[in-house]
DNA sequence: TAGTTGATCGTCT
DNA sequence: GACGATCAACTAA
């Protein structure tokens, strides 16, 4: 398995384009003792002052701040008082755009995910979600503001989903911009959400 | 299996 | 003061 890192000329592109290439990818989490990885299987773009459903889409505030760095940082949000999500930011600079990571495949490190998620959770279970594999790869606030090319959370280079393999969708559990269709997952992939 | 609801709190109106 | 880019547990059938 290529362990390159992704560049950062891959995050600075069009953001529906990111989002379709970082199906397949490894999402790779360091903790103090072990190495986790997913394959990431379903995400969905947001994308910034053209989405009313972004969380970016009234502008800068302290909570998104994030999403108008430069491409390739992770954007780290807390909801429903009692969950995570997280995003890879993209494009240049103070464009506010990102990519919600919304399941993984675990690869490495199942004993820890499952500890973290609880031994009773079925393996398939473990990151079929957004908020569920942050709690699977321990990713909370501390993790906003990382930098992809850093040592403790990066992506890289997995396999290469034919363009056939990929489908898209509404994206879930919002209700603005509902039309868009710019949630993207592969194809028969059984961890994908629901 | 589909549909409903409680948990729980930071952020923005 | 209302509401989320959610999840799990519960109910009904």
């Amino acid at each position: 398995m290529a362990m390159n890192k992704l560049p950062r000329s891959f995050y600075i592109r069009p953001t529906l384009t990111v989002a379709k290439n970082l199906l397949g990818k490894s999402l790779v989490r360091k903790t103090h003792r072990t190495t986790l990885i997913g394959k990431i299987v379903e995400v969905e773009a947001y994308l910034g002052d053209q989405d009313p459903a972004s969380h970016a889409y009234r502008g800068k505030t302290k909570r998104n701040d994030v999403m108008f760095w430069e491409g390739g940082h992770l954007y780290v949000y807390f909801t429903y008082g009692m969950h995570y999500c997280a995003n890879v930011v993209t494009g240049p600079p103070n464009v506010g755009h990102a990519v919600l990571l919304r399941a993984l495949e675990p690869i490495d490190g199942m004993d820890f995910m499952k500890a973290q998620r609880g031994s009773q959770i079925k393996d398939q279970q473990l990151t079929d979600g957004p908020a569920k594999l942050c709690e699977a790869l321990a990713i909370d606030a501390r993790d906003n503001g990382a930098d992809l090319l850093g040592e403790t959370i990066f992506i890289t280079e997995g396999e290469n989903i034919p363009r056939s393999q990929i489908l898209s969708s509404s994206r879930i559990g919002i209700t603005r911009a509902i039309a868009h269709r710019w949630r993207f997952y592969i194809r028969d992939n059984p961890w994908v959400s629901r």
